[in-house]
DNA sequence: AAAATATACATAGAATTCCGAGGTATAAGG
DNA sequence: CCTTATACCTCGGAATTCTATGTATATTTT
């Protein structure tokens, strides 16, 4: 199944900080990951995922570094920050009241008291 | 706290069908509920509000009409329709897939076996 | 050997969505 | 009388993501 589009935008670079927090990661591999860990549901098209870390290394949350592999091109490495990790911790907490915020009308049932 | 608006994109449509589905309602008082129910984290703004509900009734997923109330200016109800339910019920499907691949992603630990 | 595919980086422009700001109008409270 | 709350609406800007395109290397297929 294909999802809205829209629903994942505020969501970018939450996951991206989110799977570089236990990992240095090269661009190739977050899409990839990404994508294994959702079973396909989170498909990040390169578009959106090489500006949104040029974004986040711009502001501080990431920090790049260049390594050549055995194979294939060079991979540009990204290392999450003190700052990049403060961030995600606030956008996890955002998510987690967003979350609850949607399910308080999605899975109520439209009944409620007079008060 | 105040919410990332971008986390919003994608959910207005979805949560507005959803307040429908149980009862007719008039723009203000959808704004009124969402914030409600959902413990003022959520504001939906009404240059949010009024063009998405105009997009539905293009759509055929809302019909509505104006009912004079007792006090103040005449109010417009919106019902929602048959095609409106079954977008409803999509959404809803969306919905749930996004939250889950969001929560495979943010709830993993990182540590992933060899295979 | 040539072509296609996968890997790996990047950008520009289009599309979409939401919000801020502004406008109109009525009624109640200070 | 002025502010606040209710109640409708629109326009233009801001932010985000995708499509399309480009470059480059290595492997697989034809």
């Amino acid at each position: 199944m294909k999802l809205n589009k829209e629903l994942m935008k505020g969501s970018t670079a939450t996951l991206i900080l989110k799977l570089l927090e236990n990992e240095d990661m090269y661009g190739y591999r977050i899409t990839q990951e990404l994508k294994k860990r959702s079973q396909s549901v989170i498909d990040m098209k390169e578009g959106t995922l090489y500006p949104t870390l040029h974004a986040l290394e711009k502001d501080g949350a990431v920090e790049s570094y260049w390594l050549d592999s055995s194979e294939g091109r060079r991979r540009k490495y990204y290392r999450i920050t003190g700052a990049g990790r403060d961030m995600l911790t606030d956008r996890q907490k955002e998510w987690r009241l967003f979350k609850q915020a949607i399910e308080s009308i999605m899975e109520g049932d439209g009944e409620y008291e007079f008060t």
